[in-house]
DNA sequence: ACGGTCAAGTTGCAGA
DNA sequence: TCTGCAACTTGACCGT
């Protein structure tokens, strides 16, 4: 088995030999290791950084403390997007990482450890399965294109192989028998498996290159190009 | 402006 | 019926 894990930390196992995944999108976002440092948008700071500052709420936007009356109040719209910040999006990737699913305790400990709320723990397990799933079948889809190909080409490859035989049975090679110099009949040729010549059944073989000028030109037709790949 | 990402909402289904 | 999940959708936000 391959396993193949993307910047992101999508744990990818499937069985395709030579493919990685090339995505990854959460390194893309703002590096808030560091939140208190700055340079990192407000918002990452809202979130997951309890404001020590007085009126603003422990956990805005949708966090433990948000009360459902609070999401309708501005109107049909949703309240501002969560982000998570590094560490818990890190410790929501390391318990994925042990279990695709939770149990309702574990989920509860989840949320109370990462200060969210049952719900969002739930969310992000579900959207991370989904995500998963999404690169599985894409890297699926990659390797069964692949796999066209090749067949494809191998389908090429034996199409001329037939053609050539057919070539080969319109003009068949003229034996003459080693006693009475006389062509032999179809049923009396066999076919040696050291050199794959034809010849008689009994004594050497004296061909004669077949009339047809088609065949003639094919070349060689005693000898056809076999495929490099033993089958 | 636009496309990508992702948290969250909605819906339908399966199992207890 | 309830619960949990997958699949699909929505909308906020971000980088370009």
């Amino acid at each position: 088995m391959m396993g193949a894990t993307s910047p992101s930390g999508l744990e990818l196992t499937m069985a395709v030999p030579g493919l990685s995944s090339s995505s990854g999108s959460e390194g893309a976002g703002c590096n808030n290791n560091n939140n208190a440092g700055g340079g990192c948008s407000m918002r990452d700071l809202d979130i997951n950084q309890p404001a020590s500052g007085g009126e603003e709420e422990e956990f805005p936007m949708g966090s433990v403390e948000e009360d459902e009356e609070e999401r309708g109040v501005g109107g049909p719209h949703r309240p501002k997007k969560l982000r998570l910040s590094k560490e818990q999006s890190r410790l929501l990737e390391e318990s994925f990482r042990l279990n695709h699913t939770l149990t309702p305790k574990q989920k509860e400990a989840l949320a109370i450890k990462l200060k969210l709320r049952p719900r969002q723990v739930e969310v992000w397990f579900q959207n991370r399965r989904a995500r998963t799933k999404l690169k599985q079948t894409e890297m699926e889809c990659e390797y069964l294109k692949r796999c066209f190909g090749s067949l494809t080409e191998e389908n090429r490859r034996l199409q001329r192989e037939v053609e050539e035989l057919r070539a080969m049975r319109v003009a068949p090679p003229t034996v003459l028998s080693p006693h009475t110099r006389q062509p032999l009949p179809a049923s009396a040729l066999t076919m040696c498996p050291r050199c794959e010549r034809i010849t008689a059944a009994t004594g050497p073989p004296t061909v004669r290159p077949p009339p047809s000028s088609a065949a003639a030109a094919a070349p060689s037709p005693f000898h056809p190009r076999r495929p490099s790949a033993a089958f």
